[in-house]
DNA sequence: ATGAAAGCGCTAACAC
DNA sequence: GTGTTAGCGCTTTCAT
């Protein structure tokens, strides 16, 4: 069923029935029915691929997430498909795995593809690897994570500000050793993360222990093993900020594989707010991002033709439940007391 | 960037930089050089229209799905793009949220689309819905709902046994009052989870009260607010079995809400297996079906040319961990103490 | 082995 | 208003 074949039946020309059908240019009324019923009789429907090669546009994005299984890139992926759907485009969905050969692979599918644009979380964060890609034309919009020495529009979370008013809400508890099991520091989440709540125990005056420290992948294995290594290595922390829902979990898992209970012994704070988050006893106290407005946002710059200059930075907000208490004097018996000083007092 | 400017750069005909770039016919391997350095030199691209359209092939999937935010849709999603990848195909992902003229919408984009297939969890279970894009030679498979009165491939959890035997744990365990909160009979997998309930009862010799039944539509407001009108209504169950991820997720927040003690005063098991059930103190028992192998199923019977005449129905299995117990006697004044029988003896 | 040419389904420019 | 036609980028005969 061509749009020829349409033409055949309703007795006219190939052009007046792309007119009717479209509605772009003047068809008398009488034709127009005439189109419509043999159209609708042969079930015709126009086929995306004529129509974009001639016109040169696909009204396609692309999406390239590292795991849809994880609801936070669930989150992501629904703000976009929204977002995409509301705008008359739709999308090709692509995951990674945060395996960078992969990113290769389907980029260069989205290329060949025409998309018109391609929202990722990026794997790989040499320019280079992207830079191709731009060079074609196509739109590139990186979320969650930026790529340096690239001058693309990037939509992210405020990773230090909310970071630091996790930890900063740690300290005000009183807490003086905060554990942390981080990202990787290729992934400008991780370090950000890291970076945010360094600058609060900086600011509160607080030293910190770099023994407390871990950086791990975001895979839940490697994350669990991490949080075992943290918790089993003359683990006297008070508190555990976990910088995101995986490390989080696995934190949460191996907190309970030792037998430590929350809040009493432990406080754990975790950057983002997933469902589940309220499921735990004691629900968590997390980091808020606006994860579906991320991907909303994405799209809108993906559309957009004048790209703002830095990447957009969208505001996080601290959650707070019931996993956080102030420290027990008891149950931190090689605690070293840091004298109270001004600076301490964050809020 | 097109085939044409390869040619004229390589200094041969289109035909020519087409077999070479392909494999596709013989090219001696001196202009199968030239033309790759010219296609390297200017980032030649091959567009998949003009293939496509050449070809009349898209290799591209469709997949609908309800809400890509429930990690259930996550994991089949996950398993479908993995299948598709492997096969050199790449999927356009559609959320409807359950709603019926978002998937009509949606079905039509993937039908102007091209695509070659349609995976699609259903919303609308009327089989007209359906037809004219099986008629427009569109494959199309179904995934965790059937659709009455259409012959189309179709991949499901075993509903009724994975519920069956979830409510035999329950029973087997000594609970005669077993709440339920299940889906809404427009989905088959409402229906069938509900038979599976039914079924258990039945075969133990157990009448059920239908004032502990209830079911809602797959969202959390209501599933919630029914959870509450459940346990707000007088009542005196000691078990409590939810449908789904998102029925057992309500169910819990509600029996927090009330205060009632897992698994103490209430035993609860959920149909799905997700992660959050092990976060939860105490774990969940859950029945849990294979939902990535069901994506990937449907991908292979997407892709087969001969089709399986009946559903494909994947086994389910019961993951016992500590949200059921025996009741306690005490716990259930105003239960009626059923006669032991020998059907009762499950196992 | 390679060039020329037809044609996939559509839109838009042009002619009437 | 409506028919005709060129051409979007590609693959594949058909000649040579």
């Amino acid at each position: 069923m061509t749009m020829k074949d349409v033409a055949l039946a309703a007795g006219v020309g190939v052009g007046t029935v792309s007119r009717a059908l479209s509605g772009n240019g003047h068809v008398s009324e009488a034709t127009r029915q005439r189109v419509l019923v043999a159209a609708e009789a042969l079930t015709y429907r126009p086929s995306a691929l004529g129509r974009g090669l001639k016109l040169r546009r696909t009204d396609t994005l692309g999406l390239v997430i590292a795991d849809i299984t994880n609801q936070f890139y669930g989150e992501l992926a629904a703000g976009v498909l929204g977002a995409a759907k509301a705008v008359g485009k739709h999308v090709i969905v692509c995951a990674t795995n945060e395996d960078a050969d992969n990113e290769r692979e389907y980029l260069d599918l989205l290329v060949r593809q025409r998309v018109e644009a391609i929202i990722a979380v990026p794997v790989c964060t040499h320019a280079e690897a992207w830079q191709d890609a731009v060079a074609l034309g196509i739109r590139l919009v990186f979320v969650d994570r930026t790529v340096d020495g690239l001058a693309t529009p990037t939509v992210v979370a405020d990773n230090v500000g909310g970071s630091y008013e996790a930890t900063a809400h740690l300290l005000r508890l009183g807490h003086r050793r905060i554990a942390f099991l981080g990202g990787p520091t290729s992934k400008s989440t991780g370090r950000l993360r890291e970076e945010g709540f360094r600058r609060a125990h900086r600011e509160a005056g607080v030293e910190i222990d770099e023994r407390i420290l871990r950086r791990s992948r975001y895979t839940w294995d490697e994350a669990h093993a991490s949080a075992l290594d943290l918790l089993d290595d003359r683990f006297d922390a008070t508190a555990l900020f976990a910088a995101n829902n995986i490390l989080g979990e696995a934190a949460f898992m191996a907190v309970r594989d030792r037998g430590i209970r929350i809040p009493d012994d432990l406080s754990l704070v975790m950057f983002d707010d997933i469902p589940w988050s309220r499921l735990t006893n004691p629900a968590l106290t997390v980091v808020s991002q606006p994860t579906r407005d991320i991907g909303q946002r994405a799209v809108a710059l993906a559309a957009d033709h004048h790209l703002p200059e830095g990447p957009v930075v969208m505001p996080t907000h601290l959650v707070v439940r019931d996993s956080c208490r102030p420290p027990l004097p008891a149950k931190r018996p090689r605690t070293r007391q840091p004298k109270a000083s001004p600076a301490t007092q964050l809020s």
